[in-house]
RNA sequence: GGGUCGGUGCCCGAGUGGCCAAAGGGAGCAGACUGUAAAUCUGCCGGCACAGCCUACGUAGGUUCAAAUCCUGCCCGGCCCA
């Protein structure tokens, strides 16, 4: 890894840094090896596709020759973070806590080599025997109640009439301050890397170990992502985009992100991959001159599908897409057909359910899921947006018999564009 | 604890006795155009046995021929007072 070119002028090229605390941060970084950490929210059992970004940095610091602290909140968890949330939060369950710590201590393994150094802490570690009358005189003792109401976070809540916030949610910015005063304590760390809503919180934590260790830390936040419309990078109607296979498989993922605009693709490749720079900017040139060619957009889904599930998951779902868009699926030999749909879910119904006059395609829809309920499944077909193996029908009465089956066994639906199921007939 | 304002469909937000499955906007879905893009245009957007019926406006009751709209209890939240 070439790192005179300077790792802190390289996330800025890649768009990655929206704020820093200290412009020097540049040199430190380059001269000399740093601790950083990055905390991870436990709320979920998994990590979703817009933490990748925060991952990767992670990986980039480790492959600068630093030290990163992956930082599983299982304690501030407990407590939950007011920042960007509009409303309080619902408090999870301690078990529930150690199972999304579980899940999501598995993911990060992928990418960060704790063999060489990475270090993955749980604050639940600290936070859970921290006394309160410690807490009060150790931490609270710092911060003026002033500053406090003035965060952003806080503020917005405060000025919101309809939603309050509660104490707990208050208090816990000096958690996760504490989180990096104890960082620093017992690992040295000197860096706190996070989304940009995460700059009071970090901002906080600097201030506490300047003031009570004297000692000059650093904090770093990257921009928020977002998709086309604004929204949370990996935020769809249909769910959360996530990077457990089972929750997200890898063939969505693959065509969550071969969908990305235009527009917003340059900047996905600089923060979900680890593309050097020559590469991302051919990319830029061909999506300027053939944007036709999506090449970047080819590019970025098989980069991060390599990346999260690996190299044959990633040829799997490009594969499995371009066949679904492009060729006559009833033309297929059944071997290539059953692995294309391979990555599309499946349902497996009885044969007996195509007797009697046949199955309604408007229950097909709604038993694969591609419709919600039956009216929506009939709205669907009438306005032209229901496919029987590729090929669209129009009538609401439309019932799929054997004579629908494919290799005598399979019947390929489609709900517009892009959405595809496969029904497995057995006796 | 007292006062006060409020809880409407995925979200925001109108409605304040019938014309309300509930205006408007956003999100979402489908179709056309395209490049499995953006923008734009069109349609849809509670459910079902679908020209009809059922369920819905925090919750439980009540008044009325008729309630999201009126009354009462309860739950939840904001603000103010204690």
């Amino acid at each position: 890894m070439d790192t005179t070119a300077g790792l802190l002028a390289d996330l800025q090229w890649r768009g990655l840094v929206h704020q820093v605390t200290d412009p020097e941060l540049g040199d430190v970084l380059d001269h000399g090896s740093l601790t950083a950490y990055i905390g991870f929210d436990p709320s979920a059992d998994s990590l979703q596709l817009g933490n990748l970004a925060g991952i990767l940095n992670l990986v980039r610091l480790q492959q600068a020759g630093h030290r990163p602290i992956a930082l599983a909140g299982g304690g501030t968890g407990l407590v939950g973070d007011p920042s960007g949330k509009s409303a309080e939060r619902s408090l999870l369950s301690v078990e529930q806590l150690q199972a999304n710590l579980a899940g999501i201590r598995a993911q990060l393994e992928r990418f960060l080599d704790f063999g060489a150094g990475a270090l993955l802490l749980d604050n639940g570690d600290w936070l859970w025997s921290l006394g309160l009358l410690e807490f009060l005189r150790d931490v609270g003792k710092h911060f003026t109640v002033n500053t406090m109401i003035a965060k952003e976070s806080v503020r917005a809540r405060l000025e919101e009439r309809e939603q309050g916030i509660s104490y707990t949610e208050f208090s816990y910015m000096l958690l996760q301050a504490y989180d990096f005063l104890h960082l620093f304590d017992a690992h040295g760390c000197r860096l706190q890397l996070g989304g940009s809503d995460q700059w009071g919180n970090i901002v906080m934590g600097a201030d506490l170990v300047r003031r009570v260790r004297g000692e000059q830390v650093y904090g770093l936040t990257t921009p928020l992502l977002v998709d086309e419309h604004g929204g949370k990078l990996g935020k769809t109607e249909a769910g959360t985009v996530w990077l457990d296979s089972a929750r997200t498989s890898p063939y969505r993922l693959h065509q969550y992100l071969l969908n990305t605009t235009d527009a917003q693709v340059g900047g996905l490749v600089r923060a979900l991959t680890l593309l050097p720079r020559e590469r991302i900017e051919e990319l830029d040139v061909a999506t300027a001159e053939h944007p036709e060619r999506r090449e970047a957009q080819r590019a970025l889904a098989h980069a991060v599908v390599v990346q999260v599930h690996g190299e044959a998951e990633a040829d799997r779902a490009a594969h499995a897409g371009a066949v679904l868009f492009s060729e006559d699926i009833a033309g297929l030999d059944e071997a290539t057909l059953l692995d294309v749909v391979a990555e599309a879910p499946a349902t497996t119904l009885p044969r007996s359910s195509l007797e009697d006059g046949g199955l309604p395609l408007v229950d097909a829809l709604q038993m694969a899921a591609l419709a919600p309920s039956k009216s929506a499944a009939r709205r669907a077909i009438e306005q032209g947006g229901a496919y029987v193996n590729n090929r669209r029908e129009g009538d609401g009465e439309r019932r799929l018999t054997r004579e629908d089956l494919l290799h005598d066994s399979y019947v390929v639906l489609r709900r517009g564009k892009r959405d595809h199921h496969l029904l497995r007939f057995e006796a």
